[in-house]
DNA sequence: CAGGATGCTGAACATGCGTTTAGTCTGTTG
DNA sequence: CAACAGACTAAACGCATGTTCAGCATCCTG
């Protein structure tokens, strides 16, 4: 159901060494961390290390075209998401198609490694899950929040936080098979996910409570 | 009140060479990372770079050694606070004494890295919030789950996760302070997170019970 | 065809880092 | 005191890796 639907991404083998070189960067990237030497990436390209250098000037440059590159993808396929009318989360999005995981394991190692594009990578998703809320809200499948972004905000770091810490427990191997770890993830974590989002966790509001009146007077800060 | 009611670490300046070395390691490889040059390491003990390797042969090795120290460190909390039955995260735990933040942030790190000492942490982890949902749930304070041993495993992975993630997306500067990161963390997330545990965040229960209908009968597998 | 731009390469260079080596200093022991 | 052991250091070695250099081939342009 999800094998060619969607554009399949020009990764045949004849594109102009400029773009072999950044879709090997890409994989590399993604499968061994941003710690892969040049060599290796232009070894997978079929270049030379020097042609690297050639046409991108240093490894920073190539990282940051690497970026930019996946970037503007994952706006194409979020701008025809839209206009399909599919809300999800970019990751699920994205995952969905088996011809996207390179360009998933390389965002992974984005937000593993933190730095700028982490930060916007999570403020996007932190807005997709606002507005998908906000919707549900609206239809009244989702409970109203007394802070509909923090919410958001706690979902998503929760979301990706979780999965980055499951893949890094299980990275023995040099490569990561994200289809794989994507379904043992929610065959492990669906469930209780589930269930406390449905059921909540608590049985009594008196955490809850005290914290709200813990906020609106707070005690002084000790020292 | 968090001041010096535990035992304070010994971090005086009269310590045996090796421990110095160990010591200087424990706190560049929290804040630096693992991949912190040994020169560092031992200018920052006061030492020569070799009298390190001299003691510990080699950088996996000294690795080894401050892992060891901080699990015996850890177990010594831990037991202590068993003793005097104080239940909670060992996280939070920790955390509460500010003598013990290069810790903390050596474990962040070990967490960051994956590997061995991780997966023994996250167990760790998981172990004890199960234990302390299952006495909630005794008490009555918890709701009850239908796999106990996987919501907690999810609420650990959870809480790491996100803290995980926190940090990572805060990190432009080389040292993280762990009490304001923490401090930020709770007055960020607290209220969604009691929010979202006390009342739930579906509205119905449709989801849940499509997903209980699918694991118990699942579809096949396309391909 | 001359000449230059472009794509590309093998080899070398420079640097950072883990580690080794050879040797010094100090204290202890017979 | 002689001899030895352990703590400790300066300097160098070896290796991986990012980057540069000098040159070769090919193709376009006048």
């Amino acid at each position: 159901m999800s094998s060619a639907t969607r554009k399949p991404p020009d990764r045949e083998e004849d594109l102009t060494a400029r773009a072999r070189i950044r879709d090997a960067a890409i994989d590399c990237f993604g499968q061994r961390g941003f710690n892969v030497p040049v060599r290796e990436i232009a070894e997978r390209a079929g270049v030379s290390p020097a042609l690297v250098m050639h046409h991108f000037g240093t490894k920073a440059n190539l990282l940051a075209a690497c970026e930019d590159h996946v970037t503007r993808l994952i706006r194409e396929v979020k701008t025809e998401s839209v206009t399909s009318g599919d809300q999800q989360t970019i990751l699920h999005q994205i995952a969905e198609a088996e011809e996207f995981a390179p360009y998933l394991a390389f965002l992974f190692r984005c937000l593993q490694a933190g730095g700028e594009l982490a930060r916007t990578l999570y403020e996007r998703m932190a807005a997709d899950v606002e507005a998908y809320l906000d919707a549900g809200v609206k239809a009244g499948t989702v409970r109203p929040s007394r802070d509909p972004r923090a919410r958001a905000r706690w979902l998503a770091a929760n979301g990706a936080g979780t999965f980055l810490m499951f893949v890094t427990l299980r990275e023995p191997g040099p490569d990561v098979d994200f289809r794989k770890v994507i379904r043992e993830w929610t065959a492990e974590f669906a469930l209780p996910a589930l269930e406390v989002y449905t059921e909540g966790l608590l049985a009594d509001r008196s955490m809850l409570d005290a914290y709200l009146l813990y906020v609106s007077d707070p005690p002084e800060e000790s020292s």
